[in-house]
This record gives structure tokens, C-alpha cells and sequence, in this order.
RNA sequence: GGCAGGUUGCCCGAGCGGCCAAUGGGAGCGGGCUGUAAACCCGUCGGUGAAAGCCUCCGAAGGUUCGAAUCCUUCACCUGCCA
């Protein structure tokens, strides 16, 4: 076996041990013996579900790249098909989206996935989409080929479908998912000589399947590897805070919000979130680790996780700027020292909202409550008004005394902004239009 | 197919003719402590409004009544018991 990690295959499997990322695995010898003898082909997809990939997903992306660095080739699958279908959940049936939607999604999607894996070298990874394959198959084909190597009673086995034939019951369309699914896997065998398919624990069923469709139809023995599911130390459920999924589009979540994400982690979470989404080597991240023990209001883990990863999705610049908005909103106070374009830099990266000049009169700015609901601080104004009379407003970073405040135009901070503050941490900016 | 019960605010769940924008818990939000944490304590929690008030709301649609989340009818869905 060789040392080095970026060479040697196998370490690859040891990596994602100690980083706890293993929670389901088809024989784990044989696949390390199979990662050993070369580099292996892999795949994990993503159904356009939504216009954007949010955390969770970054979390199966980055396991995939992990296996991309140890030499390997990934497959950068987007489901054009399957999320034409929709994979059953629990909680009921899905509503199928329009045919453009999905297609728009598939788009972005796609565009997401590129920025995580190397296109370029000896392991490329390859983007496909399993539409390709899927929309030429006739129902007939499909039915005899596919359809008869699977028995319906092991697939009623699997929770998602237990739990809606319990309750409300389960579309045939829905039903059929896992053939799709495991389908993909066969394609992918035959034509790139895919023998991993990686997944969330939640894909387990869907991806053995595959495994068994594989070994049925060709006779080949391929893997499966599930990480686990995210949680958070209180055991709800991750990737979501008060203002819902944290996106990787910057136009759903943007880079300070992103960053804040990080920064804003729990101390107990920390050592998932690292072993998870950190490219750090072990020393550093166990430094981390005591770091959080020892020293826990420096927040040096969450702030290096904030750097990495808001660098990693969003980009070098992103990553500075939405640092930078942080340091000067919640720096000592004095916001007057800042610069202008500082001020502005900052406050872009936040919720902002605009006055206009006309709407000032006599020198008087409409009222805190009203520029709390335009800068999305608030969602009506009996919230913003609720918010004031508990002392949770501030203006400039002084607290907002009573309802019915306004400012002065000699409030504005270079003659353009106002910073709104609800709760120690939701800041957002008020500009004046010239 | 027959009989019985249910459907309440983001979620769970009381209310069973006026005092109900609707008890309670959870989530959320704010304050305090702290580290832009967690836990904990306190407050808050439909919209609008400075307030009085007004508007919307208790599965859907009608009806009874001075007045309905609460009673009646029909419809939809869910749950038990019997076939």
C-alpha cells in the first residue's frame, strides 16, 4: 500500500472512516480491494428537485470528491428523468413539476455540480444526465428488461413506500422510482464501467437495488456506499435555520448568509461538520477540534469551516467580501469609521432596502418599522413592531428606543446608508437612493 | 357496503352557541446570561392600526340564530368497529 493519499486508492476508504462517513456499505473488502486494483468509476446523481443544490447535497458531493482526489473518476449525474418522477418520501405524494421547470432546474443543477469536480486529467469526471438514456426506452422494453428483475414484495420493504401504503398510499408512478434509479446504475455500468454508486443512507434501498439489477443483467458484482444522514446535535434535522435551507445558489442564499451559516455553527456540531464538509488534513482538523474544547469563544473551527467552504462554493473574492461584511457589522461599534465603500461593500452582502429621497421629509426618514419590513428584516409590520417594543431593533447600532422612531438624514452614515439591526445577529442595510 | 368517530392557527392539541383571534405544549421570534454558541430563565407569537377598532381565520359549500369553531344539511378526506 502506498503512503500517499492523493496516489493511493485504498486510503481513500480509511479517510472516509475516520471522518465517519460510512454508514451503510455493500462488502467493504471487496470494494477496497477494488479501489486498490485502480482507479474506479463512481457516481452519485441529483434530482432537480429544486432551482438550486442546498447543503445536504454539498455533503454527497464532496464524498465524491474526496474519492475524485484519491485518484479516482466520478460521474457528475443530474436526474432529468427521475426528477420527472419524483422519489417517494414519506410524507406523501409529490407533485410532479412542469416539464420546463425541470428542465431549467436540471440546467442550474448541472451548473452547480461543474465547480466540484475536475473535468480536466487522467480520472475527468463526466457530466450525464439519465434522460438521455431514459426518454428513447419504450414502456414494452422497459417492462421486460427492467421491470422483470424486480419482485415487488422486497420492494414494498422499503420504509418510504411501507410508510405510504400505512397511510395515504403511493402513486404507481412514484412506485417505480427505484427501477429508474437502478437503471441508471446499469447504464452507467455498461458504459463507463461504473462499479460505486455513493448516496445519502436514505438511498440505500434505491442504490442496492441497482446493485442487484447489475448482478442479475450482467452478472458483475459492483458496490454501494451510504454516508450518514446529517443531523444536528439536537438531532434536527441540518443544512436548515430560522430562514429555511441554506442554498448553494448566492442568489437563494447569499455568500454572507453562507458564511454566517458556518460561523454561527454549534460547538457540538463541530466535529461532524468538519470530518464532513472540511478538505483539511486530519492533524489540522483535530487541532480544530481542541480548539473548540479549549477555547470555544475564539470559534476558530466554525470560522475556518466558514472560510473554507464559503471559498469552496462561492469563490476566493465571495469569501473575502462576505468575511469582511462580518468583521465591520460586527466589529466594536463604531460603524462611522468605516468606509464608505467598506459600508457598502458590507451592507450589499447583507438584506438591504432602499428609501427613496422623496420619501424624506423635512429630514425625517419613514419609520424603523417600516425599514425593517423593507429590508426583509421583518415580515409585516406588526412583526417589526413587535420586534421594536421588545428592544430587539437597533439603528446604527444603537438600540431603537420606542415604536415610531425615524431616523434623521444626519443619521445616514456617508450621506447613503442606515444599518438595521433585529436580534444580535439579522443585520440589514437602508440605502437612500441620490 | 353498514355503523361510529375525526378534520382547529407553522406542528401537536383543547374548546362544543355569546366572555374566542380561539387554553396548553413544541417550533419560531425578541430580551437576559455568553462567544454573532448550546443549555437555561423571561417575554412574544394572524393582518392592519399609535390606539379604539376594523379585516381574515377553526376541512369545503350552504342553512338555523340577534349571535356559530361550537347546532343542522350536503360534499371531500382521514380513523376505528362490523361485513
Amino acid at each position: 500500500m502506498r503512503k500517499d493519499a492523493r496516489v493511493t486508492n485504498s486510503t481513500i476508504l480509511d479517510e472516509l472512516l475516520w471522518r465517519e462517513l460510512i454508514a451503510q456499505s455493500t462488502d467493504l473488502g471487496a470494494l477496497q480491494a477494488a479501489a486498490d486494483a485502480g482507479p474506479m468509476t463512481l457516481y452519485c446523481g441529483f434530482d432537480p428537485t429544486a432551482p438550486s443544490l442546498h447543503l445536504g447535497n454539498l455533503a454527497q458531493i464532496l464524498t465524491v470528491r474526496r474519492f475524485q482526489q484519491a485518484g479516482h473518476r466520478p460521474l457528475a449525474l443530474v436526474g432529468g428523468a427521475t426528477g420527472l418522477i419524483g422519489d417517494p418520501k414519506m410524507t406523501g405524494e409529490r407533485q410532479l413539476n412542469p416539464r420546463e421547470i425541470v428542465e431549467d432546474w436540471v440546467r442550474r443543477i448541472r451548473g452547480q455540480l461543474e465547480s466540484f469536480y475536475d473535468f480536466s486529467g487522467t480520472h475527468a469526471a463526466v457530466m450525464v444526465n439519465n434522460y438521455d438514456w431514459t426518454e428513447g426506452v419504450s414502456v414494452l422494453e422497459f417492462l421486460r428488461d427492467i421491470g422483470k428483475h424486480f419482485s415487488v414484495n422486497r420492494m414494498l420493504d422499503r420504509e418510504a413506500v411501507a410508510a405510504r401504503l400505512a397511510k395515504e398510499g403511493i402513486s404507481y408512478t412514484e412506485f417505480s422510482y427505484q427501477l429508474l434509479q437502478s437503471f441508471d446504475y446499469l447504464q452507467l455500468f455498461r458504459q463507463f464501467g461504473c462499479t460505486l454508486q455513493t448516496g445519502g443512507s436514505d438511498q440505500w434501498g434505491n442504490i442496492t437495488a441497482g446493485v442487484d439489477l447489475i448482478r442479475r443483467v450482467e452478472s458483475a458484482s459492483v458496490h454501494a456506499l451510504t454516508t450518514p444522514l446529517l443531523t444536528k446535535s439536537d438531532g434536527t434535522k441540518f443544512g436548515k435555520t430560522e430562514s429555511g435551507t441554506i442554498w448553494l445558489d448566492p442568489g437563494l442564499t447569499s455568500p454572507y448568509a453562507f458564511f454566517q451559516f458556518w460561523l454561527n455553527a454549534d460547538d457540538s456540531d463541530v466535529p461532524t461538520l468538519l470530518r464532513t464538509f472540511s478538505f483539511s488534513a486530519r492533524p489540522r482538523i483535530e487541532e480544530l477540534f481542541s480548539a473548540t474544547v479549549e477555547r470555544p469563544h475564539e470559534r476558530a473551527a466554525q470560522r475556518a469551516l466558514a472560510q473554507e467552504l464559503t471559498a469552496l462554493v462561492h469563490g476566493e473574492a465571495e469569501q473575502r467580501a462576505a468575511e469582511s461584511a462580518g468583521f465591520a457589522l460586527f466589529g466594536q461599534g463604531d460603524l462611522a469609521a468605516l468606509s464608505a465603500d467598506a459600508l457598502t461593500a458590507a451592507l450589499l452582502e447583507a438584506p438591504n432596502g432602499v428609501v427613496d429621497p422623496g420619501e424624506i421629509v423635512d429630514g425625517v426618514l419613514p419609520a424603523v418599522e417600516d425599514l425593517l419590513v423593507r429590508c426583509g428584516l421583518a415580515s409585516s409590520r406588526g412583526q417589526a413592531r413587535r420586534t421594536v417594543s421588545e428592544g430587539g431593533a437597533s439603528l446604527n447600532n444603537e438600540r431603537v428606543p420606542n415604536e415610531g422612531h425615524s431616523p434623521m438624514v444626519g443619521d445616514l452614515l456617508h450621506g447613503e446608508w442606515l444599518v438595521l439591526r433585529r436580534g444580535k445577529r439579522t443585520v440589514g442595510g437602508i440605502r437612500v437612493e441620490k
